[in-house]
DNA sequence: TCCTTTACTGTCCTTCAGTACAATAGGGAG
DNA sequence: CTCCCTATTGTACTGAAGGACAGTAAAGGA
């Protein structure tokens, strides 16, 4: 069992080392005929066809880590779509690093903390919209002080939902939800909804890095 | 560290043991008091509140597996959203528990072979759904179709201001920041700033990689 | 020169957001 | 059994947002 990691030159990061000794760096050509597999891949997204490489590579069962330099929710999910079993920053310290490969050789997936929150509530709205209330879960810091309500409010706010929609969702008239988001600029002290959204999108933000 | 089985009866089945020899079983009324940071809290489907369990439980930051008798992807779905770290069959074997104890201890997710993939590419498939004019049509290059004053106008109304503060900023009417919004809106196909907001930081988050 | 684009401004109108007064009901703490 | 918190809904009001009509002026290419 080896790492190999995919750069745009072969070359391996310093870091990389310091989590997996036995780490060898190759170029996007050398991919497939040097993973076997028990190994376990990582490709930046700096490499070109990362996401033909992420496809093929996972297709034969090898374990595939994507990491980004600068990650979000969108490509994570891509990276998840094409096979990969992880994601995560390319700067990740090294004992993030090891705790990873642990993760995806033992058949796990490896996404990040706020990440998968943000992965699945996006599916199950879509799938099943009728259990809203229960999108309001783990959490930004922010959402934290707020009710179950309110939270549930708040982030159909931030999807950038109309007062009527968040109604119709919540399965409550519009002005209960203007009272929730009276409540919820007080405890947040914004003035606004476009200040709650910046505000919460930015605590997302700070959650990834 | 320790494992907390929570079940109807508070009983623990042989094949747990077996696998974790440290194993507790309790019942849903003392499953939060039982509870720490680092231990796993393993919870059958047939515990009536497994459901409200499962978010409590998670919030606090302690990882939590679902077991179901008869696993599904919608299940799953669900058990993910409630803040599960895992989801699997009530029998799984003795070497598999063990697997998904070391994966969840470490951060990482375990939905199972099969799962997996129907998962997340629901979700994908749902997200992409909603983002799709996103990511294909205009990607990075959102700003660029606007004009000097437009972009100003974006990027200001973009940082949460209100028309009056734009109109100040720039030193032109109200009047004409509605103007240059209008345009903006039918360029970038958004119905209301509240969107454009959205748009604006999604793509900025794709420019970074 | 003519036409197009861009920037800027005006008034009128409709809809939405948010607040200021409320009120009612249930659950939990003391 | 109160007091407090939460969830819910009501009416009325102010102000902002955005569209529907406009219009003028400058700049630059055909």
């Amino acid at each position: 069992m080896k790492h190999v990691f995919i750069t745009r030159d072969g070359s391996l990061k310093a870091r990389w080392q310091d989590a997996l000794p036995d780490a060898i760096g190759v170029t996007s050509g050398q991919a497939i005929t040097r993973s076997e597999p028990e190994d376990v891949v990582w490709i930046t997204t700096t490499v070109d066809d990362w996401r033909e490489q992420t496809t093929a590579i996972s297709r034969q069962g090898v374990s595939v880590v994507v990491m980004s330099y600068a990650p979000n929710d969108r490509e994570a999910l891509l990276a998840l779509e094409l096979g990969a079993r992880g994601y995560t920053h390319t700067f990740s310290a090294p004992e993030v690093l090891k705790q990873i490969a642990l993760v995806v050789t033992h058949q796990g997936v490896w996404v990040g903390q706020s990440l998968l929150s943000r992965v699945l509530t996006g599916s199950v709205q879509a799938l099943q919209q009728r259990t809203s209330d229960e999108i309001t879960r783990q959490g930004l810091q922010t959402l934290a002080t707020l009710t179950e309500r309110e939270r549930a409010v708040a982030l159909a706010v931030a999807r950038g939902a109309a007062n009527k929609e968040v109604a119709r969702e919540l399965t409550i008239t519009e002005r209960t939800v203007k009272a929730h988001l009276s409540a919820i600029f007080k405890k947040l002290a914004v003035r606004d909804r476009l200040q709650l959204i910046l505000k919460l999108s930015s605590d997302a933000e700070k959650r990834l890095s």
